[in-house]
Formats: C-alpha cells, structure tokens, sequence
DNA sequence: TGCCCGATTAACT
DNA sequence: GTTAATCGGGCAA
C-alpha cells in the first residue's frame, strides 16, 4: 500500500516538489489516480499569478504550504495548485495530468467521454473529471475530501517548457512520467 | 471604466 | 490550423 503524505511534503521548493510528485497518486472524494504531469511556478517567476503580488484570487498561493490554489482558466475551466514553501513565498504546481485509477465510470460521466486517456488529460479536463471547482479553494491536501499517496518505486521523470506561457518560456519546469499515454501533451524527445 | 490578455478546451474549416 | 466561449487581473486613460 501507498504511503499517505502529509503536507510537510510541500515544505521545500516547488522545483524539489514537483518533479517529486511524479508518480504520486491524487484522490478527491476517493476519484482521481496517478499524477503524471505538473509544472512549478515559482513566486519569482513572471509567469506565476503570485509574482505581482497577492490578489483575490490567489491568496492562497501567499499561505502555507500543503493547501491547494484552485482559479479558473480563460473564464471557462478551473484548475488546481498545490501550495510550496516556504510559507508566504507563493510558488505553487500545477497538476496538468492524472492516470485515472479510481472512479472511472464518474469521470466519464462528467466529461461525457469514453477514451480514458482523455479523461484527466489537461489542466482543466482533470479538474472536470474530478469534480474540483473553487469551492476547493484553500482546502488541505492531507485531510478529507482530499487524499494524497506517495509514490512507490523510482520512476522516470522527463522535463521540458511549461505550456501555454509566453513569460519565461523557455523555462524547463514542466515535469511528466516518462512515456505516459496520459500525458497532456508529448514531452520532445531531447535532441 | 474600458480594453487586452491569459497556467484551456472543443468544435470548427 | 483557426476560433469561440467567458471571466479576473493589469494597466492606460
């Protein structure tokens, strides 16, 4: 069996966390599966929402680490955050993609979709699938309806540009499980 | 206040 | 490859 982690697990930098949540497994309301693709935004980042400071919206992102920032995306779809250390530095990962393991037939309910592959493909199809809208905003990670297993084993974890950014670009903190069919997108094959 | 852009996605041509 | 859907933040006026 997997090992639950707490959210002293968040007290490090978010480009020691995320990498690290690479084959560790998600659930909300006991649905979800294995996280397979994330990207860190660190609170000196211009692409993080924090980097401007706090506003409405992501407060959470300025709290303690081990607490999810859930926003929405383009006015359309929500997507989720785990909060990293240290407290108040407000750098934050962004799950783009999950290995649904448990749940499926509501995941496919609720994204009116039968390809499994693409039921948590995407920031905001993962959200979709597993029900996470704001009003998760600025729950724990290790506490109820939330439930979060680390990994077992080592995995292989590949790196590459974060996707759909235009500040800091070039930047190579999106992680994901190497070969997954599950991923959002293919990570490039290194040159 | 108004306008532009964005950590997206599905449905088009 | 292109575009609509739709809302919060940043910034100019």
């Amino acid at each position: 069996m997997q090992k639950r982690l707490s959210r002293s697990f968040f007290r490090r930098s978010v480009h020691q966390v995320a990498p690290d949540l690479i084959g560790a497994t998600l659930l909300f309301d006991g649905i979800g599966g294995r996280i397979v693709e994330v990207e860190a935004y660190h609170h000196t980042d211009p692409a993080a929402h924090s980097y401007r400071g706090p506003t409405e919206r992501n407060v959470v992102m300025f709290g303690p680490p081990g607490y999810v920032y859930v926003y929405r995306s383009y006015g359309i779809h929500w997507c989720v955050n785990l909060v990293c250390e240290p407290a108040g530095s407000a750098s934050a990962v962004l799950l783009r993609a999950i290995e649904p393991t448990a749940g499926l037939a509501t995941m496919r309910r609720r994204r009116g979709l039968a390809d499994e592959r693409l039921l948590c493909a995407g920031p905001g199809r993962l959200c979709e699938a597993l029900g996470i809208t704001r009003k998760q905003n600025g729950f724990a990670l290790d506490a109820p309806p939330f439930a979060l297993f680390g990994r077992q084993g080592t995995v292989e974890v590949v790196a590459g540009p974060r996707i759909g950014i235009t500040k800091a670009a070039d930047k190579p903190w999106r992680y994901g499980l190497k070969g997954s069919p599950f991923l959002s997108k293919k990570f490039s094959s290194p040159a």
